[in-house]
DNA sequence: GTCTATAAACCGATAGAC
DNA sequence: GTCTATCGGTTTATAGAC
């Protein structure tokens, strides 16, 4: 469980300017409360996460976390927002390491990287894709964070497609049909690629999240020996039902 | 939200000799405990059901409720158990209603029984494949129950095996096949569909229920203008991934 | 079988002294 | 910027009277 301490670059650009030491205080103990709140996840969830229990392990006054943090519900945004990155760049590092292995490949390879970084941060996993917590509305603001890995894992399939690619395509009506062309582009997926052929794109991508959260949340249980194995055998045979390629092109 | 008072002979036998009059309006207040707590799911999340809200909404004293649930810990088990309850059943009745039909199309009928299920208990789905409930270990009584629905759902493919249907198959090591195999017989697939055909069954599985939980969590949010419709289109692309007849077998 | 009362905690958020 | 003190709630669970 350990937690990097967020250093105060998040965006790896080279160290801005200079600050007063005040400031730099200020946000050293700030990644400190979420560090912890990060911890709490682990023992009480994200519904149970408490201003004051954070406080208390601190060290200090359940108020003066008020001067760093301004809410419980402004905590658990910071903590959504900085995991869901975490996230997509382990997700967008393995699409970019991956880039030059056949497509199929690269769809297995991103997948394990997101089912890796579940297993490894599952409580973490459960604040992202499991139950909603009572009362809380995520803001729009973490939608662009949310969805990094997501664009990640497709992006392998947006690769394939500008090398001639196309998906499976299903039967979908007119209202259907525009809906999945607007998300196509979203997903910068070619206007070639039939919107019949999204439904396709669809069903990879529960496939994977659900496997990995059916595996954190525990479903898969005991069902076999290497939950690892079967993941990345599902990968592959879905991989394949999209019919991308598993052997470099062919050209010498 | 007309939850079903829970009917005194839960197993749908032919109703139980006889009881006394005590017993019967213990189990009443019983089964309007459980109702609701149900209820109480869908404003505080599992892991923030009171035993004491309860009782203050049933309008009794807390320690009342003690002489009907033995604990917090076995309320939360019975709501479990009975929700399983109820979505498998539901996915019972569409596998038996459906059974004339193509194999694809059962697929497509049982699969939108758990969603319908789903979108109508949000809440209780929250419970069943959300987060884990920070402190509660669901008892191992729970298994039956829990699969159900998955069973019902894999029935369909049973059947299919039976008439000739064979999945697609992924390459598998041996420890990996060892245990798909044994995954199959529990499953009660026929004993000469190869286990690298189950991965695709697998797979199959974890799309649909991955994708009801994308819904009921709100990860699909505003992504199409239907989601049954995306849900509908994805269930018909999984059945045609897996090989299954759409159409009624060919004699006459 | 239901009640009151109690123990022994917990929470978010704020006021105001220092 | 940190503290104490406080408001106004919340919880599980038990003891013991009726």
């Amino acid at each position: 469980m350990a937690d990097q301490p967020v250093p105060p670059a998040p965006t790896g650009s080279p160290a801005p300017p200079a600050r007063t030491a005040r400031e730099r205080a200020r946000q050293e103990i700030t990644a400190e409360i979420l560090a912890t709140a990060r911890r709490h996840l682990a023992t009480d969830g994200a519904a149970g996460l408490s201003l004051r229990a954070v406080a208390r392990e601190l060290g200090f006054a359940s108020s003066a976390v008020y001067r760093y943090v301004p809410s419980r519900e402004e905590l658990l945004t910071e903590l959504l927002i900085s995991s869901y990155d975490d996230l997509g760049r382990t997700a967008e590092a393995a699409a970019a390491t991956s880039a030059g292995l056949p497509p199929a490949r690269r769809w297995v390879a991103v997948a394990a990287a997101i089912r890796g970084w579940a297993v490894d941060h599952p409580h973490e996993w459960a604040l992202l894709y499991g139950s909603p917590v009572p009362g809380y509305q995520a803001p729009e603001r973490t939608i662009g964070p949310g969805i990094r890995a997501s664009l990640a894992l497709l992006g392998v399939l947006r690769d394939a497609a500008r090398t001639g690619w196309r998906p499976p395509t299903t039967q979908v009506d007119r209202a259907l049909g525009e809906d999945l062309a607007a998300l196509g582009a979203t997903l910068e997926l070619p206007a070639e690629l039939p919107p019949g052929g999204l439904v396709a794109v669809v069903a990879a991508w529960t496939q994977t999240f659900g496997l990995v959260s059916f595996e954190v949340f525990g479903q898969t249980v005991r069902m076999v020996g290497s939950d690892e194995q079967l993941f990345l055998a599902t990968a592959r045979a879905t991989a394949a039902a999209l019919g991308l390629d598993d052997a470099a092109p062919s050209d010498p």
